[in-house]
DNA sequence: CTTGGCACTCGGGAACACAGAGTGCCAGAC
DNA sequence: GTCTGGCACTCTGTGTTCCCGAGTGCCAAG
């Protein structure tokens, strides 16, 4: 069903098509690639492929092109992830290594990866899920507002303007807070909501609308964190790609924050390096995309991931190689500060 | 030189060629506009508004095409601002006005002008130069480092991390906070520098060290400012637009902060509604693209400024009054707040 | 200054032919 | 059984030619 040379032509026909971006013929095989064979055993193996889905001719007496299922069993079975070059390692560490912000290291990151692969490059902000309270910050603006400041181990801040229900002079303010960093300092966020349940109680009582407002604000501001920030860069490199579908719906799905979410982060495991082909998309506009993709995070948590888009004809073993390696040395960039 | 009826038939071109896309000739300029004249006399107009190079022909035995300067006199003389529909004025209203916050404020902006004028949008972020200090935070992380967070009255935060020459307890960065606060508390931005100068001379000795990291810090962030922070939208509508230019070009000059503060910002009037057409514009990879934008805040303190990007060939006066509006209502929603 | 007439130009589309690449199939060789 | 060479067939893409129509510029007359 599948021996060895029918995996070796599709490899072949996958290489090819993705340097020359044209279907390619028995003959055209048999000379770039030395398989031994003439063209007429290719094209008997060619019409095998086509029958099982593999490849597919854009039309009759043209060359083959290899369909998402191809690409598929090229990527699971035929190829290896290519690393580096020294040279390219060293440009990352250097550039990564400047970084002095959370912000700063996203931003890197991500145009780092759009240079190195010539692609759309995304980005999602470490997430909160597994990080921990670092302080808790209650700034007073004027008597009937205060600005509410949550800080995390990871570097993410997150602020919001609080409206009072009435006015609060410092002393109440500064309680309150000493409270809130007693009960929630080193906690991990998703315990938060539970840690702040019973703390009304435990205050006086003229205090207690003032607590839960405020805690209502800490707790909507981390459902919030769901809808993460990501950041893309590179759009730029779509307009040399031609798309099968519209450029346009590429460039609809990057602005829609929730798609590209769900690209990057519909997987059971965060750390792994996933490739979504064509039409294993869910997203019908991005048919005619792949998207490679890591989790980047320090060992064992797993912060956010990290990845790239671009057509279905793309070099998966190089563009997996990149991400594998800037998701490696970012998480290495986190870990050390 | 230039009559009355010239003018006319150059408002005439413009209008067709910006509504069909397609070279516009005598025959159809006397058809759809009641000129009162035959298709000879404004063939000889024609003549002579290209000899002025007001237009232009692609080749010959072709009609005619605006050009840039053509453009220019068409914006300044023969058009005006043509101001948005009730309904459109209510939709802006409402959508403005569930803003939640800063950040919420400008990406509703952003989006809004996009939809509404179908172009990219870019809105930069209110500057801090003439906003002034609120509060002053620092926060411990550890013994060798602290967080400083910069909140300012127009809701704006810059924080960072700070790595101290040496440990602190609790109590010394409380200390120096409250002198900050003290010190700053209400005062521009632009006076800060000024008003922390002789803050370390004012403290013991022990605690220069650490005040002059805070304050290097401090500076340091308040020259960062000038990169203000930009955000567009809508770039999915270049797809449609055809450019003269390269789609690359322009994809890649939205990723320059650089290239589109200084689109939109390059006016000694910041509250101006200015227009940049084609080639007056300073960065190559945009000829062929025009930019509208307007400055925005509250009356006599402009804090910054919005725009669209699109085509050259543009509806300037619905465009031009679509980014007025829009700038007016945000300075109102931001003045409210 | 305006107008109608007229010759001229040029781009774009339709029709057509043709070369080249590629395929499928079949019969024969190993 | 599997591979191979040969052969007829089918496309696409390209180049050529031709022609129509829109549009112009110019000129002489109103």
């Amino acid at each position: 069903m599948v021996d060895d040379r029918k995996l070796a032509v599709l490899r072949a026909i996958v290489e090819d098509y993705v340097s020359t971006n044209e279907p390619v013929g028995s003959k055209a095989l048999v000379e770039r690639h030395n398989l031994g064979v003439s063209p007429a055993t290719i094209r008997n193996d060619m019409a095998v492929l086509e029958e099982q889905g593999y490849i597919a001719q854009p039309h009759t007496s043209a060359g083959r092109v290899p369909t998402d299922k191809g690409y598929r069993l090229f990527v699971d079975r035929l190829s290896q992830v290519k690393p580096l070059s020294g040279a390219e390692r060293r440009a990352i560490e250097s550039f990564l290594a400047g970084a002095v912000d959370i912000d700063d290291v996203v931003t890197r990151t991500v145009r780092l990866l759009a240079q190195l692969t010539r692609q759309v490059a995304v980005v999602q902000y470490p997430t909160l899920t597994s990080s921990t309270v670092r302080h808790v910050e209650l700034v007073p603006l004027n008597e009937r507002r205060l600005m509410f400041v949550l800080i995390t181990n990871t570097g993410r801040v997150e602020q919001r303007v609080v409206e009072l229900p009435d006015a609060v002079d410092e002393a109440r303010v500064a309680h309150l807070r000493a409270m809130l960093n007693a009960c929630l300092d080193g906690c991990g966020l998703t315990s938060v909501p539970d840690k702040v349940a019973d703390l009304p109680e435990r205050l006086p009582a003229e205090d207690r609308p003032l607590a839960a407002t405020i805690l209502s604000v800490l707790l909507e501001s981390l459902v919030e964190r769901q809808d993460e920030k990501i950041v893309i860069s590179g759009a730029a490199n779509l307009a040399g790609a031609d798309f099968t579908v519209g450029l346009r719906d590429v460039l609809e799905a990057l602005e829609e924050q929730v798609v590209l979410m769900r690209l990057l982060g519909e997987t059971s495991d965060l750390s792994a390096l996933t490739v979504r082909i064509g039409s294993e998309n869910p997203y019908t506009g991005l048919r005619g995309t792949s998207i490679v993709a890591a989790g980047y995070g320090s060992g064992d948590k797993q912060l956010a991931r990290l990845g790239v888009l671009g057509p279905t004809r793309m070099d998966y073993p190089v563009t997996m190689g990149a991400v594998r390696a800037v998701a490696r040395y970012v998480s290495q960039i986190l870990a050390a500060s």
